[in-house]
RNA sequence: GGCCCCGUAGCUCAGCUGGAUAGAGCGACCGCCUCCUAAGCGGUAGGUCACAGGUUCGAAUCCUGUCGGGGUCGCCA
């Protein structure tokens, strides 16, 4: 059920009617045809710009197109008129019948929206993926929240989706982790700790040390760092894997694979991920150019193994050993997606923080590189959250104790509000997050102002249950006012279908809000014209005729607001 | 200096991958509850879409350059 795109099937065949006749020439390009709504409904319902698209190439005038065209399109019985408008465009009036049946439409089936877009593909979306060495803090969240609105979306849109997170537990900070946990050890066995600069300072490791002391008592106090360390490793980031899943689960973001970077090392899987490359020619010994314009201090040119990312779009080519031979960081990276490509994924997408922008480029050579162009990557990159108290900035320090983690917002504006916030914004733009005022219940919160929409639709259902009126009825639909939601409604699934395809879920959000904006002012027409009211007492067929409307309009508001994991409110206190 | 992102109303931001007279919220001003929830609604005011070129029927949107803000730049992950 998208009225969009079944009238711009029409539209196609109309085209097609025009191009048999000799009134087009052959093989023009259609798919820069778009059915859209004019900017001022005034206009219409809905507007085809076909006859700008074809003029130059059919030689002939836009608006002779749109006549010709429009006295095609006539014959469709859901089409009352087509006018020719302004340079060229064609203005689409539906006939009556077509909103209500719209309305019906949505009101009686439960998946209104979701299209087989995606065909079933296999998507992976990789997010969050924060290192294993302490809590998850404001920006890991938004990532989370973008990460598994983005995933939701494109379900509901049919592809197959894998949630994921790729653990950083190879490197060198979770022997750092591992270091800071054995200080805490040492704590809970009565001495004093030492942690060292660049150790990981905060007190959530004393809970790891208390457990290290109920695992091995005061066995391990004597031991060198070499018996311990390993173990001691695995123990801590086990627990702070715990601690960040749980962080996940106030937000209601859950993970399908959480995938080990230590898993790849020692399996040869680094080695077969670069032989594959190797056999594409692109892995060779080199020294690099120093980097343009300013020059690190202690640069010098070394000679080390290196990925010619160049060739796939990168502005240099990449280093995959670090000079004493061991692998970097990069290396693993390659393998890991070797491992999602060979794993049978149509498509790839990474969240990452923007500063993690540097690495799109080779992230992305490599991707083509592996998969011989053949699995997308698209790399959204998730700009800082700025938090701020009462609209001054909120300066945050380690050190100082006054660090906000990601479970300090949730515990104390809730998750609903988190998420939506955090959707109301582009991914690529900076995020003002202010801990008092988006619990203000004021207008400019979109939380209250979508969930106070879906309320009064639930208000009205109860209303209609208590007095008998049924809601399975056909809707009649006469009102300007009513007509802008049945509009808003018909737009839903195209919007989905954009937003799905450009991985931007805040247009979920944004749409949303609109739709409850329609209906609250259709809402407040009621109190003019009491004749608009949704249920009019004492008159049950007039009622039944009315209440498909706000029903539909709350199938899609807790569709979509569902897309974004934000539960729609039955009552507003 | 190289690369990436951003620049739209006083403030915070949308703008449906190039469409018609650029939109919303906040702030300001004026109105609307004996009435399904006024946490709502209607109206007024506010713009050289940073700047300059280019591409074409048509540009906030695409290309080039300039200015301003942020991020990032070989053996950290």
């Amino acid at each position: 059920m998208n009225l969009f795109s079944d009238i711009r099937a029409s539209v196609m065949e109309a085209l097609e009617t025009m191009t048999s006749m000799g009134e087009l020439p052959e093989g023009l390009p259609t798919d820069d045809v778009t059915v859209e709504p004019p900017r001022d409904s005034a206009h219409g319902d809905m507007a085809t710009n076909a006859a700008l698209v074809f003029a130059k190439r059919a030689r002939s005038r836009p608006r002779d197109i749109a006549e010709i065209l429009a006295g095609h399109l006539v014959g469709d019985p859901r089409i009352e008129s087509a006018e020719v408008a302004g340079p060229g465009f064609l203005n689409i009036r539906l006939a009556d019948g077509i909103w209500s049946g719209l309305v019906d439409a949505v009101s009686n089936s439960g998946n209104y929206g979701r299209s087989d877009m995606g065909a079933g593909k296999r998507i992976n979306v990789e997010y969050v993926s924060a290192n294993p060495t302490g809590p998850l803090h404001v920006g890991h969240g938004r990532g989370a929240v973008f990460g598994d609105a983005l995933a939701s979306l494109l379900e509901f849109v049919g592809y197959d989706v894998t949630r994921e997170y790729y653990i950083n537990d190879g490197g060198a900070q979770v022997d750092v982790l591992a270091r800071s946990a054995f200080e805490r050890y040492r704590e809970a066995c009565g001495l004093a700790p030492e942690i060292a600069d660049g150790m990981y300072p905060g007190s959530y490791l004393m809970f790891v040390g208390e457990a290290l002391v109920e695992l091995y008592g005061e066995t391990l106090l004597d031991q060198p760092e070499e018996t311990w360390l390993g173990d001691v490793r695995d123990f801590a980031t086990d627990r702070m894997m715990d601690m960040i899943r749980e962080d996940l689960g106030t937000l209601g973001v859950g993970m399908d694979v959480f995938f080990s970077e230590k898993s790849l090392y020692g399996s040869g899987r680094i080695d077969s991920a670069l032989s594959s490359l190797s056999e594409r020619g692109l892995i060779y010994e080199g020294v690099l150019d120093p980097p343009k314009g300013k020059m690190p201090d202690d640069w010098e040119p070394r000679r080390q193994t290196l990925f010619r990312s160049t060739g796939h779009g990168d502005d240099m080519d990449r280093p995959v050993r670090k000079s004493d031979g061991s692998w970097t960081y990069f290396a693993s990276d390659i393998a890991y997606h070797f491992d999602k490509i060979s794993r049978g994924y149509d498509t790839l997408i990474n969240v990452f923080g923007a500063d993690h922008g540097g690495y799109v480029k080779r992230m992305k050579a490599v991707v083509s590189a592996l998969s011989d162009s053949n699995v997308p990557l698209d790399i959204k990159l998730i700009q800082l959250v700025r938090l701020y108290r009462n609209g001054a900035p909120f300066k945050m320090s380690k050190r100082k104790g006054n660090f906000v983690t990601l479970r300090d917002v949730v515990d104390r504006v809730g998750p609903d509000v988190t998420r939506l916030v955090m959707l109301m914004r582009r991914n690529d733009a900076a995020l003002d997050f202010d801990l008092d005022r988006v619990l203000e219940q004021s207008r400019d919160n979109p939380v209250f102002y979508i969930q106070y929409a879906h309320a009064r639709v639930r208000s009205v259902l109860r209303r209609a249950g208590e007095l008998g009126i049924p809601t399975d009825q056909p809707s009649r639909i006469e009102d300007a006012a009513e007509l802008a939601v049945a509009r808003k409604i018909a737009e839903w699934p195209r919007l989905v279908e954009t937003a799905a395809r450009s991985h931007e879920p805040h247009r979920v959000a944004f749409y949303l809000r609109e739709l409850a904006s329609e209906f609250h002012a259709l809402w407040n027409r009621g109190n003019e014209f009491p004749g608009l009211r949704f249920v009019q007492e004492g008159d049950i067929a007039t009622s039944a005729g009315k209440i498909a409307l706000p029903k539909a309009v709350g199938i899609v508001i807790s569709s979509g607001l569902g897309i974004l994991g934000v539960t729609p409110a039955e009552h507003m206190h």
